[in-house]
DNA sequence: TTCGGGAGAGTTTTT
DNA sequence: CTCTCCCGAA
């Protein structure tokens, strides 16, 4: 390593961070691992490295490999290294496992034998791929489902394993390999690879030539890996490949920084090995494992909390988390006799919060499973109180996004069937299941794809076939130089899509969604720096100036490999492309935004930063962090889920993934669990979860467990909670409950609240009615539960018996008559 | 082609 | 219960 002309640990680049911190940022050019507690400062030390490493000159943004997960993770990088360094990060590869083997192989498409325009199938792209293929070999699809089949070929492909690789054992999975073999032939024919198939070829490119390995080994002087804990065994085989361990007897040639945390492994269930990092330890010859469990975000209980449940994993690397920042508040712990008082309770504790000063957005509601955020979303609804839910469709994944895109690959590629099958009769034009299966057929019997087999087609289908293929013909060449706006906005109308929405009653939003389409396109083209006309993709040149800080002599890559084509990425253009002037790669913009569209499926449901209470699970709260945090559901059964309570392994990770859950909240933290919740339409009794067991008492507050409010309804008998009710005594009962000023939490404005009620919104709240049984004694001034209407405060009582009706003014509908022989209402308080 | 009934499933999920 | 998918009928 180059000696350094000053204390290269005195850069301001370096002020501010502790002692482990900088031991980590400061590692020497060999493999280190980290071991980056929640909350420990973990992409600053990332960032930080590699601005150092740049800083003091030991390596050129060029020889700069740092690879995440996520999209975001990566961006979150790039936007931070751009405040710590004021220089041109061009030519640095940051990004997901997914996105950096697509620059790849968009380099070294033909070494990869693939097409140069291939596409990248989604998951969903994927299933139905595998569906057709299923037809095509005859089996019985009900017996062997494509869905499971195409992760079976996931999981294959994520382990390394190519179709004969694959065990057989009996029936099924002969068909697994089976499948897999003709999907292989059926993605190649279109000119496709799935996500898995990204990183695979990848890493059997580098493995079977190894002159372009040693290429990207000289290139890459510093590989970094964010997440360590959650790579799974063919990521882990494709960082071997970029940064090798070291050989025996030899110094390590790169610097490998691993930074991980064993104890948030939350990933398990779809192939991420914790084991990795231990493997990484023995075979990288780690010589110190840097651990930073300095923690900046959390108060003392909470973080007691943390680390007195996951002291109960066995299989751990070992790591405490501390801070500085005092104990704060206890973790607030409630019992609720059913979901509906549970949310109830929440709702209440929320908006004391948000009374108190808490911005919305920082009060996060966190569950195991999606399916509990129902309960909830009616319950802030009908308070009026804003809120965010994330998860479900992602933008790339809406219909009739899909549907635009569709046509652009086919623009791209026509042989891709995948697209061509989604809109080949969309919007319709007569072209029905008859005439595509003999399409099918012809494609088939002549192994070609189904744009070409389309002159097979007889009578009027054919007709109707050529009709479409003109189409896309036409929209090819109609779009030829156009900008990425305009060859959307084209592609959009003269498909027809435009107009079927316009037609449909409800195709408004998938409208917007398509002019929202143009948009992501346009922030595409500023971000990525696109031109206009076709230009290159920020690939990587083979060239010496690419090379970073490991030049290598012009002629030494060509040398050793037998194939005829050169190695450099310069083949000649075909069509309307233009090579870029410099690299000679070729890519136009169209096909980047595509590939775009396929590895980032785009936000869960950004509205605008309106400040929303956030609810989410906690696999999606993981990175995140909240000045309050609700878990929800602390159940048996649900958290830890059944499913994963048989084996250690799984209840392991359920433990890891409540210590994720903990360790999201900064000031207050509520843990919550429910006697009986509504579950697959039926009432379910389920006793606390054990995590809740699991933590130290004394930074727990018990919050009124019997709590009069419940006793109404609760059809329970008096068991379960009792044997803790001692808990709630020592810690000093119900004197932390707050008082709620009278009246005020009905004072809301109706333009706080969301603008839409979900649509099940209604049937949602059935189930709460159920909850609330008894005779309630209604007077004026006390606040009611209504099932339609949700919470609303009694004004005035008239009349007796079958007459008598009440005057109610809702939190969000305003102030009805209700006859109570009719109107279920409920005492809340 | 579209609509509606019936069946089946119902942890967590990025790319 | 509630959503999704698939098939059959209009």
């Amino acid at each position: 390593m180059p000696p350094f002309e000053h204390d290269a640990t005195a850069l301001p680049l370096l002020r501010g961070l502790n002692p482990e911190q900088l031991a980590a940022v400061t590692q020497p050019a060999e493999p280190a691992l980290i071991l980056a507690g929640a909350g420990s400062g973990k992409t600053r030390v990332l960032t930080t490295r590699i601005a150092w490493l740049i800083q003091t000159g030991q390596v050129s943004p060029g020889g700069i490999l740092a690879v995440t997960f996520t999209n975001k993770a990566a961006k979150e990088m790039l936007t931070r290294l751009g405040t710590l360094l004021p220089i041109n990060l061009r030519g640095m590869w940051v990004g997901t496992f997914h996105g950096l083997s697509n620059r790849f192989l968009r380099a070294h498409w033909k070494l990869a034998g693939l097409p140069q325009a291939f596409q990248i199938l989604d998951a969903t792209d994927s299933v139905s791929a595998v569906k057709r293929v299923v037809k095509a070999l005859g089996i019985p699809e009900e017996r062997c489902p494509p869905k499971p089949a195409s992760w079976a070929i996931a999981n294959a492909k994520e382990a390394g394993l190519r179709p004969g690789q694959l065990p057989i054992h009996d029936e099924l999975s002969r068909w697994h390999a089976e499948i897999y073999a003709a999907y292989e032939d059926q993605c190649a024919r279109e000119g496709v690879v799935d996500f898995a198939e990204l990183l695979l070829r990848t890493v059997e490119l580098l493995e079977r030539e190894p002159a372009l390995r040693t290429h990207y080994q000289q290139r890459f002087r510093h590989v970094l890996v964010d997440e360590f804990q959650d790579t799974n065994t063919l990521q882990y085989r494709w960082l071997q490949c970029f940064a090798p361990p070291p050989a025996r007897g030899e110094a390590p040639g790169q610097g490998v920084f691993a930074v991980g945390d064993d104890d948030q492994s939350i990933y398990a269930f779809r192939g991420a090995q914790v084991a990795n990092m231990a493997d990484f330890e023995q075979l990288y010859r780690v010589r110190q494992v840097v651990k930073l469990e300095r923690n900046y975000r959390s108060h003392g209980n909470i973080l007691d909390a943390a680390n007195h449940l996951i002291a109960n994993n066995s299989r751990r690397l070992g790591k405490n988390l501390r801070t500085e920042a005092g104990a704060g508040e206890p973790v607030r712990v409630q019992e609720s006799a059913t979901d509906f008082a549970e949310a109830q309770w929440l709702v209440d504790e929320a908006r004391q919060l948000h009374r108190e000063g808490s911005p919305r957005k920082e009060i996060a509601v966190l569950y195991r499973s999606n399916a509990q955020s129902r309960v909830v979303e009616s319950a802030l609804f009908n308070a009026g109180l804003p809120y965010k839910v994330y998860g479900g469709l992602r933008f790339f994944e809406r219909a009739e996004v899909k549907h635009a895109l569709a046509y652009l690959r086919l623009i791209e590629n026509p042989d891709d069937d995948t697209s061509f099958l989604r809109v080949v009769n969309f919007p319709a034009r007569g072209i029905g299941a008859r005439t595509l299966e003999q399409l099918v057929d012809a494609a088939r019997a002549s192994g070609r794809s189904l744009h070409q087999a389309i002159d097979a087609v007889p009578g009027k289908g054919g007709a109707s076939l050529g009709a479409f293929r003109k189409l896309v013909e036409g929209l090819r060449e109609a779009t030829a130089g156009l900008t990425l706006r305009e060859i959307i906005e084209h592609v959009v109308e003269a498909s027809g899509l435009a107009d079927h929405y316009r037609a449909e009653k409800e195709g408004e939003e998938r409208l917007e969604n398509l002019g929202e389409l143009v948009n992501a396109a346009e922030a595409f083209v500023t971000q990525e720096g696109f031109g206009k006309d076709a230009i290159a993709l920020p690939v990587d040149e083979l060239g010496p100036a690419a090379a970073g800080s490991a030049p290598i002599a012009p002629g030494t890559l060509a040398a050793p490999r037998s194939a005829d084509e050169p190695l450099a990425v310069a083949p000649a253009a075909p069509g309307p492309l233009t090579p870029d002037a410099e690299t000679g790669e070729i890519i136009s913009p169209l096909a980047a935004f595509l590939s775009h569209a396929s590895l980032e499926a785009g936000d869960n449901q950004a509205q605008a930063g309106e400040d929303a209470i956030q609810l989410m699970t906690v696999h999606a709260a993981k990175g995140l962090e909240f000045d309050q945090v609700f878990i929800t559901g602390l159940e048996e059964g649900l958290f830890p889920h059944e499913n994963a309570m048989s084996d250690s392994d799984g209840l392991e990770e359920e433990r890891r993934l409540m210590y994720v859950a903990i360790t999201r909240a900064r000031k207050r933290l509520y843990l919550s669990f429910s006697q009986s919740r509504m579950l697959h339409g039926q009432v379910r009794y389920h006793v606390k979860s054990r995590f809740l067991d699991e933590l130290p008492e004394g930074a727990l507050k018990w919050l009124s467990p019997r709590q009069a409010g419940f006793g109404h309804g609760s059809p329970y008998g008096s068991g379960g909670a009792g044997h803790w009710r001692g808990d709630s005594g020592r810690s000093g009962g119900d004197s932390g409950r707050r008082e709620r000023e009278p009246g005020a939490s009905w004072g809301h404005r109706a333009s706080e609240a969301p603008a839409t009620p979900p649509s099940w919104l209604g049937a949602a709240q059935a189930q709460a009615a159920a909850a609330s049984t008894g005779a309630p004694t209604l007077r004026p001034g006390q606040g009611v539960f209504h099932t339609k209407f949700g919470e609303g405060v009694l004004l005035t009582l008239e009349g007796s018996g079958a007459d008598a009706r009440a005057q109610v003014r809702f939190g969000r509908h305003g102030i009805k008559w209700l006859a109570l022989s009719v109107a279920k209402l409920t005492p809340v308080d």
